[in-house]
This record gives structure tokens, sequence and C-alpha cells, in this order.
DNA sequence: GTGTTTGCAAAGTGTTTGCAATTTA
DNA sequence: TAAATTGCAAACACTTTGCAAACAC
């Protein structure tokens, strides 16, 4: 039992897929598990392949952008632009914000309830707001 | 004398670059022109490359590249990160805040003080705040 | 069986780089 | 004329696309 715990059961991620209409293929379930087992994370598509073919999945780097596309238009992921060139998908999909370590170029969540946003201005006309994201951008310091 | 406050001189271009120590070279003190001239803009490199083509500026847009990030880190144009794959240099340097319209992938200033966040978390160890950057993501309603 | 999904390779996009020719001081 | 800058073309990194073969239902 508690090791079922550890590991997310076949039939979650399963019906996980089920339940935002995507077939559930092998590669799909594959990078589901990659994904969603453990702790919330932040990918690229070649981190996620390279992931992939180290535990002996087979599966296209095409496939891997298409999936994290599809994961994402299903609400499974968000996408985080913060770097010119680069995606990173992350798997914690409620309200938050980042740190984005310049260097190491990581990204690390900040609890919502971190930060603060007092009086957003109004969105220009004909426009609403979609998402707010802060990003504070950190660099090692000289200590 | 009015007119010499609508066109920005061409010797405050000149000094602006030689405060910087760059030499003031005709594609530099072109670029300079079309960047710093009137309002403050939101350019990437391609929009920069075919402004300058269309005013009959010779320039390659490998020399526009180079002049975006020799402004960038003589701190004459801070770089903005909203869209992959394009990278936006914003001529106003103050703090502030963006308005990005996902669909014409358009950059918009929200003046620093209308934005307040409080209570940033501390950045993790060993490292400090580089920036700060709050893109409010905005797209057409159906109104 | 039929429609969906996959993988490959090719193409696309935005950016950077190496280096000879040109320009600046 | 010495050092900096430019422009070209090639290389690059990441992502998307077209399409035939494989797969799910």
């Amino acid at each position: 039992m508690v090791f079922m715990e550890r590991v997310r059961p076949f039939s979650q991620v399963l019906e996980r897929l089920r339940s935002v209409g995507l077939r559930p293929t092998r590669q799909r379930m594959a990078l589901a598990k990659l994904l969603f087992d453990g702790d919330d994370r932040h990918v690229t598509a070649e981190m996620l392949h390279s992931e992939a073919v180290k535990s002996r999945v087979r599966v296209s780097l095409a496939t891997v952008y298409n999936t994290l596309h599809q994961f994402t238009d299903a609400g499974l992921l968000r996408e985080v632009v913060v770097d010119i060139g680069r995606s990173y998908f992350d798997t914690n999909i409620k309200d938050h914000h980042h740190f984005f370590h310049e260097q190491t170029k990581q990204l690390e969540d900040i609890a919502d309830d971190r930060i603060e946003i007092g009086a957003l201005p109004p969105p220009p006309a004909g426009t609403e707001v979609s998402r707010v994201d802060v990003i504070v951008r950190v660099r090692e310091n000289n200590n």
C-alpha cells in the first residue's frame, strides 16, 4: 500500500489520458508516467526524450514534442517561456510563479501564495487577461 | 528649435554611443536613431532590420543582432523573453512590466508603479535576484 | 477495417559564428 | 596601420511538418 502511493498505479495514468480524450498509446503512457509520477517537474522536450531513451522507452523526439503539446492543450501541463529557443513544460498546473536560474537555466516553483500582486492594471481595451507570469531571475552570488 | 526636439540631434546619438564605449559606426548610428528617436519601443532583430532596409540603411541582419546585443550589454536596451524563439528588445530600461498580446505577439509596457509586488520570497540559497519580470498575457475577448 | 498515432527525415525559424574585407581612430 | 567592425554564408539549436507505416478501438 505504501508502495502504491509512491509509484502511481498504471490505471491512474491510463485514466488521466482517457479523461482528456487521448488514446493511451504506449508512448503516451510511458511519457505520462515519467512526467506525473513523483514530484512536480520542469522538463524540455529534449530532457524528456533522453530520459525516455534512458529508461528504455522507444519514442521519437517528434512524438515527445507532439505529446507535450497535446498534454498542454489538455490542461495536464503548462508551458513556461523564460529562455529564448527553449520551451519548458511544468507538471504543476496550479497558479504559481517561478525562479529562473540564469546560469544553470533551471526553473524552480514559487508557491503562488508567496507572491502578492496587488492592483494589476486593467488590460488593454478589447482584451482579457489569460495568465500572469512572474519570473524572478536569479544568479549565483559572490559569497 | 521645435524641430530639434522632435528629431534627436545627431550629436546626441553619437554621444550616447561614445559614452558606452562603442565606436559610432554608420550602422550603429543608424540603428540607434531608429531605436531611440521618438517613443519607447519593442523590437525584434528582424523588425529592426527590415525597418533599416526600408529607410535605405545598408546593414546586415547579423550586424543588427550584434548591435542589439552590444546595446543590451551596454545598458541601452533590455531584452525581454515572452515568446519562444523570438527575442524582444525594449528601449525602455526603467523598471517596468509588460502586457503580452498572445495573438498579435505585441508587447506593451506597464508602468512599474502600476504593479505592486509585495513579499517577494527569498531567492534560493547562494543566489541573488537579478530581475523580476511580470508578464500579463492577454488575449482578444469576445465582446 | 477505419481513423488515430507514430517515426523518420526534411524543412522551418530565429540566432550565432568564422573569417576575409572594410572601416574607424 | 592597428584594432574594431561588418557582411556573408555556413552552422546551429530547437521545433514543426508531411507522409507512409504501425497501432488502437
